[in-house]
DNA sequence: CTTTCACAAGACACTATGTCTTTCACCGGA
DNA sequence: TCCGGTGAAAGACATAGTGTCTTGTGAAAG
């Protein structure tokens, strides 16, 4: 009964592209057929891997989607947002904000739709991910509007909190979905009148 | 085998009422648990009726949802609506379509919530009646913001189709929940500001 | 007092979820 | 090189939901 040490280096590997594996399918999965609910059962299988598998990596039919879910922000550019947040000049960095918003959202449109879209009807089966995510943008956007505010950029009418109000509503996937889905606008024309929204709420001149 | 004619009076008001109390279960089934998915069989039981009774009157499982969708509009004072549309001057029909909608979506927001998000998670199991909702609002916008150019209310800068998009993303529930739920805004306040953004971005003066 | 319809009751086939146990393959260490 | 242990496969099991179909039954309409 001697218990021996093991390092489990290529198994670890092999575990990690197994996890891989699964995260890819489910993300193609969702590609191809965002608007139909999505069954463990189904991904296994794509992923050629047994059910059990799945959830002996993920926990749950839920840490699977929150697995997806950070898999998925990775790999859309959501650095670009953090680089447009350094800009020195806050209306750039609205601009920025804005513009490298829509890109993270258009890179993968259908899967983090489906992802938020979920979240919100059964926030228990998506898990944190989305929650995660929404709090970040709530601060970012809470910080944008006190950038604005200190440099003097925000109309007189508009106070700080009113600011970071009508950013939350402009930032979300939902209002971008609504121009570039809903109205047939492209990504860079859906950015640029989000912008134009913003601007002329918030700002002088 | 003479096929003899029935009026069903008595009848036919017994079958309207069970109708309806299937669609009073449901309504008070997601009222209490809007974020958890609603079973066939549930309603069915609250209702106090078989189950193939729901199949019988309403089809399917997505005839269900679409009738309640219907149900849910009537009673939440979509007239208001339609009222605000009548208002000679278009700057007010766009304040009373906005105040109008805000208390429409708040009177039941849970419901229309779950409707809204399960009509785009996946279309089919909600079937119509929230689409054809959507296609109405889109219409209306389109001619909102045909009155408001007629008046001459629009910026120069903004064209008719332009504030069709706006009109859009504002008066969409997202935006309004964005800020009623997700930021904590009171139906009136945030009815308020969604005016003011419109009226900022779209409006001369 | 018979016809006809709304509804109940429930069986059946199917698909999912989640848990658990058994088995297999193969890597790591001695 | 051999075996111990582990990641993963396979699959059984219980539970729950969907959708269809068939067979009653009670009561209003004729």
């Amino acid at each position: 009964m001697s218990t021996r040490k093991y390092e489990q280096r290529a198994r670890a590997v092999a575990a990690d592209e197994t996890r891989r594996r699964i995260l890819e399918a489910m993300y193609e999965r969702l590609r191809k057929a965002p608007a139909t609910a999505v069954s463990v059962d189904q991904v296994a299988r794509d992923a050629g891997v047994a059910r059990s598998t799945v959830y002996l990596v993920f926990e749950s039919r839920a840490g699977l989607f929150d697995a997806l879910a950070s898999f998925v922000l990775e790999r859309s550019g959501f650095g670009a947002i953090n680089e447009a947040v350094r800009d020195p000049d806050a209306r750039e960095h609205l601009r920025g904000a804005l513009r490298a918003g829509a890109r993270m959202y258009a890179a993968d449109l259908d899967v983090i739709r489906a992802l938020h879209y979920s979240a919100k009807v059964d926030p228990d089966a998506v898990a944190g991910a989305v929650q995660r995510l929404e709090e970040g943008r709530a601060g970012g956007m809470r910080y944008l509007a006190k950038r604005l505010h200190e440099q003097g950029l925000l109309r007189p009418d508009v106070s700080q909190k009113e600011a970071a109000d009508v950013l939350w509503v402009l930032t979300s996937l939902d209002s971008f979905d609504l121009l570039h889905t809903g109205r047939g606008l492209s990504t860079g024309k859906a950015a640029e009148r989000l912008i134009q929204m913003a601007e002329r709420a918030l700002c002088v001149g």
